[in-house]
DNA sequence: CAGTATCCCTCAAGATACTG
DNA sequence: CAGTATCTTGAGGGATACTG
């Protein structure tokens, strides 16, 4: 791109969009924070992705306000990162996305999920997923039902 | 990424749709194709990217079955792109995308707008939404509001 | 554990000239 | 007009070592 910010005065909201959260690693950290997930060594894991672009990424997402940091719900000292209302409403599109691909990228039978650890290709145990102010959200699945 | 063919084997649906249209242009030739554009000249000119860049998503989306070649509809010897049946099923995509975008990227009273020469600075006429098989498309504003 | 700091390399993207 | 061919650049991304 010309320059970083180049997106940034385009008068077309798609582009705009495009140009937060259209690479390869965001909203795939958004879906797993959708998923319950929310510590840097789960998404580092489960994503496969270099510690020092998704440090990247997580500041990027941090900073447009997508997600943020709060103190670990567990008894740790470290952070965790959580939707904003901003990050939240970006479901529509997650749900579209798995929805379209779901239809036109996966062969009749086929299995798919979402959470694979990268090293041990063994499924990370469900979450459960929370939103923001602790309460629950609507399972993806179940969403992508009353969507259709 | 390691491969071309990387996320392919990826289980989860929504990392295959990022990997097909989750680069920087190609989910903006697809909405410049649902509101009616058609020509490889009109994309090149609304969007500003460079010709051969242009020539090669266009190649990986008919390739992607998204879109498809035909023969230009007025007398030209030319080739327009139009959707496919799976192309205009990313339409809930470009949707949400764009809701997202108009809620959470723009200041209010900011104009947006989706069509701009990028070389006059001039808004492109509105070509009218026209389907494969030549049944017009329900404008996208409109489905916004239907949406919401 | 949760990052930061380096180094390196590939590829996406731009510019431009050329062709049918 | 609708591309193709060629060259160059810089950002995106990976690997790894290091730190609080």
């Amino acid at each position: 791109m010309p320059s970083p910010e180049s997106m940034n005065d385009e008068p077309c909201p798609v582009a705009r969009s495009v140009d937060v959260i259209g690479d390869r690693w965001s909203l795939l950290i958004v879906r797993n924070v959708f998923d319950g997930m929310r510590r840097f060594g789960d998404f580092q894991r489960s994503l496969g992705v270099a510690r020092n672009i998704l440090s990247d990424r997580l500041k990027k997402l941090v900073n447009a306000e997508i997600l943020e940091m709060r103190n670990a719900s567990d008894g740790t000292a470290y952070q965790e990162y959580v939707l904003t209302a901003k990050g939240e409403s970006l479901f529509p599109v997650v749900v579209a996305l798995r929805q379209w691909g779901e239809q036109h990228l996966f062969e009749a039978g086929e299995r798919h999920s979402i959470l694979i650890d990268k090293h041990t290709g063994k499924p990370v145990p469900f979450m459960g997923p929370i939103s923001e102010d602790g309460t629950a959200l609507v399972p993806a699945e179940t969403e992508v039902q009353k969507v259709k």
